[in-house]
DNA sequence: GTCTATAAACCGATAGAC
DNA sequence: GTCTATCGGTTTATAGAC
């Protein structure tokens, strides 16, 4: 990949970004794009070859930032091995990290629309995100199931894995209509958290690596971090 | 909602539908639309009044097909009223229901993707999918939730119920880059049963109503306790 | 109801001035 | 590099013949 743009380039791929991401490639025209960067409308065939070809930058482009993240956080990973409270761990780190990438405010909102359209549209340039975020993430989510239970087969790491992405992309789906129900504008730091711990321990009782949900029949006995600011009412 | 459409609106709509799912709103144009109706292009304004409404008309037709399944399933629920047992049933039999509805092959291919699309463009009519579909499922998850594990919070049951909807959501948004994996066209009956099973299991093991993934490794020392044993009395 | 013809607006792309 | 003007094509929508 090449370096990273700039100046005009990136003012047009951000513009694009966020007006793709809004309403497809089809629903965001170039005369609209180049207005929202405060340029012309003949320097997207002059920056880019094409309307088609700024698709494909504003992917790339997402993808870059992406890739960076997805190699540090498997290589983190890798340096944890042996055992399933070790892995367990590394499930819980890797939870967290996919939140915040895809719905953290770390990274412009349109980031993740565009991911999420990126496989609705069965475009060509899909094959640029699915080939360097959802394989080697999907590769690495398999990895560390089979880690944390070994004996677990590689279609059954493949169902685990299915299953906390969808789990994760959900909220970036479903964002507006959760935000809706929500009242806010926005995702706030808490509700996120809030998302990424029920993921977290929702994932580790289904593996068999946390405490069991308690039993609602009797005292609460052991300390459970889940959702505690909303349990106390 | 009126009565269904048929004849000419008919095959217009599920002409659309087609087109609508696979392009998007802006993508697919009322020419193809009328073409693979067989159809004139006139005849669309003639029957709805523009293109947004015949969109309109297609998520309406989608919404009004789903909503009559959803009725009955929230209804059958609503029998099995007592016990964590009855309603851990009651999850595995909702979780089937759902995969059926969104990704069987008992309706068109692109019932699924329309719902996924709706809820990705803001477009006026998602409010349609949003109340007739999502919403009454959505509460009707939380209120099974709620039955399975006495004392679970709203807000709790709210992100079950986010977690299970977005396992499922997951095969239709990715279907393009599983369906690739998988090496197939589309998915088989048995791959669709696979993926349901993994989710009820996981979902049940989480919530504390199934029996834990087996250890194949650990020493069964300190093992979870099993919650069900403490249930019954 | 079904068709053709066409209006009016918008699209992406580009030529050419500066 | 940046702009204006414009070309050729396609879009939705509609008027009017049958």
């Amino acid at each position: 990949m090449e370096q990273a743009p700039d100046g005009a380039k990136l003012a047009l791929i951000e513009a694009a970004g966020e007006l793709f991401g809004a309403h497809g490639f089809d629903g965001a025209s170039i005369r609209a794009i180049a207005e929202k960067a405060g340029m012309n409308v003949a320097s997207i065939n002059y920056y880019f070859e094409s309307k088609e070809k700024l698709y494909q930058a504003v992917l790339e482009y997402v993808v870059f930032r992406d890739k960076e993240l997805e190699e540090t956080a498997s290589k983190r990973e890798k340096e944890q091995l042996s055992s399933p409270e070790e892995a367990a761990d590394a499930i819980r780190e890797r939870i967290r990290h996919d939140f915040r990438v895809l719905l953290g405010p770390d990274q412009p909102r349109w980031f993740g629309r565009m991911i999420m359209r990126s496989f609705l549209d069965p475009v060509a340039s899909l094959h640029a995100v699915e080939r360097e975020v959802f394989e080697p993430g999907h590769k690495a989510l398999k990895a560390l199931f089979m880690r944390a239970r070994p004996g677990m087969t590689a279609e059954e790491a493949q169902f685990w894995a299915f299953s906390l992405t969808g789990q994760i992309a959900f909220y970036e789906l479903f964002r507006e209509p959760i935000l809706k129900d929500l009242g806010t504008d926005d995702y706030d730091k808490a509700f996120l958290e809030a998302a990424a711990e029920h993921t977290i321990q929702m994932m580790l009782r289904a593996l068999g690596l946390a405490e069991p949900l308690e039993d609602s029949k009797r005292p609460a006995g052991r300390a459970n971090t889940f959702v505690r600011s909303q349990e106390q009412q």
